[in-house]
DNA sequence: GGACACTACATGCACGTGCATTCAATGCAA
DNA sequence: TTGCATTGAATGCACGTGCATGTAGTGTCC
């Protein structure tokens, strides 16, 4: 009776609820691991990372905000607020950019960079467990196990 | 200086980040295009799509909460107010498990039906337009338009 | 120089979410 | 039957998010 999805629809919705299944195992064991073992989220590991490359690629000691906002998938006061958390962390600093005195300049503390350098193996190794099959370096993070949400 | 990824695991992080990316701009263009006509949400719409699939394949005229969970990426408590949300819209109603008088029973409504099947080809449409390439009906619901968060 | 539109970021507010807890119902054991 | 652990779902609470708005700084046109 209701109409049908046609096969390329029903591809479709197959295809995303299979998106969607792995994004949340993964994005929650991230942010449960991540949360526990270093106390970051998994936007604020992105964030630090961001600025990493950031500093890296173009030798610059910082970033702006609206430099940041489109790598991560945050709304702006979000983002915002992000990063607020993470300078009452200790993690990176805000400071007024001098070009442009509407712009926030944020900078990696050596405390943000350590603790980045910290949680990294335990991000790959997150994502080499969910993502990558099974090449996840085994028993260097314990079990996979972890009901979460999904 | 910094360790830098092995050539693995910078694919990994590529492909985490292609991931994230599709899902949140597919993500928010779901949410925010059956939210204006239809007055849905993803998880909303997911759940009423849930439903009628377990409905039509199951010939019963309900499901469980307990058999909803596993579907939805959702916690049980994000679950239970969702669907009092949907209770509360007309969308589905809420009763007593006869046999288990723990459980609760959730079932569509004819309102509730018609929602869904009034919002299915929107939600269709947007699959299409970012999953399926360019493949999505064209003019069939408004320009991709959108900035969204991502 | 002054008025205006625009951009970058912060903040008030409402809302959806997860965690921990609570309450009711069930199953099992003594 | 009583007692206890377990399960299904609802709720108090804290928190992160997005939207709308506010504030400050910039650039342009007159």
């Amino acid at each position: 009776m209701a109409e049908l999805d046609s096969p390329a629809q029903a591809d479709l919705v197959a295809q995303w609820r299979e998106l969607l299944a792995l994004r949340a195992t993964t994005a929650c064991a991230l942010d449960r691991e991540l949360g526990e073992r270093h106390g970051l989220g998994m936007s604020e590991f992105e964030v630090l990372e961001h600025l990493v490359e950031g500093c890296v690629s173009e030798g610059r000691p910082a970033l702006r905000v609206s430099d940041l906002a489109p790598t991560v998938h945050l709304s702006q006061s979000a983002l915002s607020r992000l990063i607020a958390r993470l300078e009452k962390a200790g993690l990176v600093t805000r400071s007024m950019c001098e070009l442009d005195r509407r712009g926030v300049v944020i900078a990696l503390t050596e405390a943000g960079r350590e603790r980045y350098e910290q949680a990294r193996p335990l991000h790959r190794d997150v994502l080499g467990r969910h993502l990558g099959g099974s090449e996840g370096a085994v028993g260097s993070a314990g079990p996979v196990g972890g009901a979460c949400t999904g």
